[in-house]
DNA sequence: CTGTTAGCGCATTCAA
DNA sequence: TTGAATGCGCTAACAG
């Protein structure tokens, strides 16, 4: 017996209810026991037999088997979605966002975490390929390594090839896009700066490879140059993109640029750091001495002391916009999600001198 | 035809490359193309074959059908994980441990969040059966109603006698438990604020009905009396679990008993709210006026300006040890997870009065 | 409106 | 070691 559930007729009793059984408990064909629990809206069986179906489904306790429809009708309900890390804000109000979407459409969520290794990341495709999800949502940065991305691309490409849908938030070259406007966001807050009568604004950055942070870090400097200043690379210090990383980074930064007025972080978990180095490490004011802009408003970025201003990323939106374009017939028109700057108590005017 | 995909023999070259195909391409049986692609370690076939079916896997881009072999093994290796919601940092924490954890087995993680809804709750438990989730794992604190939580044991019943496991950050009455001392947590706060000084003390509470409330609050009011002091009812608000929820609880409960020397809130995002009604809304200073302690230790309390003083609970290790639990043959021993007391700025000796 | 039946892709038993 | 054959539970033609 190629299985030990199935040996004989009278064993079948003990087994797991399956369709099968709600059918012969209730008299009808399995045909129609499938087409009163699952078949969808479209109602064409008969009253008598719907109820005798569906209440010899309760009393037996069916519950339907999803690998087996899945295998039947080769699609699946849940979506794929990849994030660095669960416990970074930034992709939990992603991932709350899709899963607010997600519940509409009726559909589950696999989540996985690559901790930012790119080789897992790929690794995750692949088995979120192997599950046949019908969808896919990468929500992290991808790096700028040639080799990694055209493998990661690669297994993409293969997935839709097989008519999966493929939707990252950020542009990752391949699949829907679901934009998000760093260099703008950057600049925004470079200018308010600029406004405010700094001239010497230094960035603490995340790591050089994440596209994310090249994208900030040129909106940046692009609206410096534009407004006549400049943003050279001794004013930019690379690190992890959390609060231990900002706080390092603000220190080398500004011990070696003490005349630094501003610092822009290019994340708030860094910001915090940033934050917490000024003020605890260099007994320094802000925005009095100094003037702190963080990135993503996070949602804590309200309660840091002095609240911090920061640029604000539509997160959430972005992880229900990706869902829908996943489900979508035809994507139609998707307007940039927009940001916009939060001015809280982290800036001030420039000191003069 | 029932499958358009199987119309004629020549068709095939088009259609999905399964392990019948690889082994065709390989020139074995399908059995043998099995062993050598997914059998576990027991290399059962020769290197000739073996080498064979592997590069002709790799022509044909072959990728597992997880919905194929669930049906066959009857098991799959996603684990379900209900949360109230993903983007709180409670919840994120114990996704990330478990995530983490499932990760060294190879397993995944399908992610549900029931935004603090009981039915969505028994809803996903339903749909994480129907997808044969090898484990369950519920994150969230229960309800106390009795109708509710009797139906959501009966449907983890149903998923433990079909053969799935189930396991509980905290008790539910149901699988297996990771318990997390709630009730000392909430001594030791008590206790600390008495030893400073503190006789009339506040209680910012969520939920009524979370059971997780509920042991707070009585290890709170059992430590007080044990001490001698008392809590009566007068002196706890119930609110939302949520940064606005302890603002408006603070208010009501400042309003009402305004000598009120300490407040201790039931959790991280509630004392935050708290810290901002009294700074902002009453200009009163902590710890100066009024003490207050928090409750979980997220990564955002030592931002908060004062710096927090919470009961620390480890949230990952819960998570990891969940997912552990859950797939050991024998549970084994599972000491009790530590809580802590981490005393930072925002306790301070009682004001004389 | 209802039943019959042929697969979906794979694991596994049994024989060879 | 290897292969042939059976069934996992369900869907979707198709026939009636």
């Amino acid at each position: 017996m190629p299985n030990p559930r199935s040996t004989t007729r009278a064993d079948r009793s003990t087994g797991a209810v399956t369709l099968q059984r709600v059918a012969e408990h209730a008299g009808v064909s399995i045909a129609t026991a499938s087409r009163v629990l699952h078949g969808g809206g479209t109602r064409t069986v008969g009253e008598e037999l719907r109820r005798r179906v569906e209440s010899a489904a309760r009393e037996l306790g069916y519950v339907s088997n999803a690998p087996a429809q899945a295998l039947a009708r080769s699609s699946t309900s849940v979506i794929g979605l990849i994030v660095h890390d669960v416990a970074d804000p930034y992709f939990a109000a992603i991932a709350a966002g899709a899963m607010r979407a997600a519940r509409r459409q009726r559909l589950m969520i696999m989540i996985a975490a690559t901790f930012r290794d790119p080789e897992l990341e790929i690794e995750y495709v692949r088995s979120l390929r192997a599950q046949r999800a019908r969808a896919l949502l990468l929500a992290g940065s991808g790096v700028e390594d040639e080799a990694l991305t055209g493998r990661l691309i690669a297994e993409l490409t293969g997935f839709r090839e097989d008519g999966g849908r493929v939707a990252c938030i950020g542009e990752r070259g391949v699949g829907l896009a679901v934009p998000l406007d760093h260099r703008g966001g950057a600049a925004r807050a470079a200018t308010e700066l600029w406004r405010l009568g700094h001239r010497r604004i230094g960035v603490v950055a995340g790591p050089a490879e994440l596209v994310t942070v090249r994208e900030r870090l040129a909106g940046a400097r692009q609206a410096l140059l534009q407004l006549g200043g400049e943003l050279p690379d001794s004013r930019v210090v690379f690190a992890d993109f959390t609060r231990a990383g900002g706080r390092d980074a603000a220190l080398e930064l500004l011990a070696r640029e003490p005349e630094l007025t501003a610092v822009l972080a290019l994340n708030d978990l860094m910001a915090s750091g940033v934050l917490a180095a000024v003020r605890d490490d260099l007994g320094r004011a802000v925005p009095g001495d100094l003037s702190v802009v963080g990135f993503d408003d996070l949602p804590f970025a309200a309660d840091l002391r002095p609240a911090l201003t920061t640029v604000r990323l539509p997160l959430e939106e972005a992880g229900e916009r990706a869902v829908q374009l996943i489900i979508e017939e035809s994507p139609g028109e998707r307007p940039l999600l927009g940001v916009s700057l939060v001015v809280r108590d982290s800036t001030g005017p420039a000191p003069h001198g």
